[in-house]
DNA sequence: AGCAGTTAGTTAGTCATTGCCTAATTATAA
DNA sequence: TTATAATTAGGCAATGACTAACTAACTGCT
């Protein structure tokens, strides 16, 4: 088996642990059902600090309509909530709920889970000479 | 920063790249609103060397007319072709197009690239050390 | 202070697509 | 002739989108 091959396998089973441990966010969750656009408006909520119904369906393009049946959704699924503005009682910011935020940065949660799991089998120099390695890949 | 930072950054760099291989795997098959569902069978097709619609509904536990309108439609996309039996005219096959096993297998095609990436930027020294760090990894 | 106009979000009603089903049909084999 | 493989017809729920009309709340002007 040559070097490619080698690397290949070697980054297949850790992808597969990574894999493993999204679906495992995800049914914790309880949202194993979720669809890639909802992931997609998770992730568009999540990016702005604070957001308004008018203001998300700026950003993501959709009627205000589209936005509350969405957000309603959400609501349902425990992922966001509404927050009224102290200012401006004709405003809602929309917020994700503590799940919500989870599943919004499930990359970087399953990522975080694959390093901890890395973490435990390897020592400093390990880990320093991994990171002097994988720095060169442009 | 810490170790474990360090390597979180790392490593997250590698996924955006072969993330970034995906979506154009995606997009160079003219298939960027390909479904999870749809995703899962082109999987279930590829994993059965020969699978006729009927075997196709029992392992995906669906009726024929789904997998049939499925089938059709993955025609349409240019991912699945059928291919009747010589021995039993009633029996279809279910064949993956090249497109269809290009997306079938789109893991292992992104992380072929990434592959490919990191090896144009490493030497095999590196590329020996890093298969043999990683594999102490449980 | 009070009304008119503007703005934020919601409701009602519609629509296309996906993904699934059962029952009936057609074509082929045994 | 009967059984089997796949298809057609017709239906249904959920998702994800829309426009038009509405309600609630703020803003500005007299």
């Amino acid at each position: 088996m040559n070097k490619k091959e080698h690397l290949f396998i070697t980054f297949e089973k850790l992808l597969r642990v990574k894999s493993e441990c999204s679906s495992s966010i995800f049914s914790e969750c309880g949202l194993s059902d979720i669809t890639i656009k909802q992931m997609g408006y998770l992730k568009a909520i999540d990016e702005c600090e604070e957001v308004t119904f008018s203001r998300l369906a700026e950003i993501t393009r959709n009627s205000k309509p589209t936005i509350t049946e969405m957000v309603n959704k959400f609501v349902k699924m425990e992922c966001v909530y509404r927050e009224r503005s102290t200012l401006d009682g004709r405003i809602f910011y929309i917020r994700l709920t503590e799940k919500g935020q989870t599943i919004a940065r499930l990359e970087r949660n399953s990522l975080l889970r694959l390093i901890e799991r890395m973490t435990g089998s390897l020592d400093e120099k390990d880990m320093d000479t991994l990171v002097r390695i994988l720095q060169k890949v442009k």
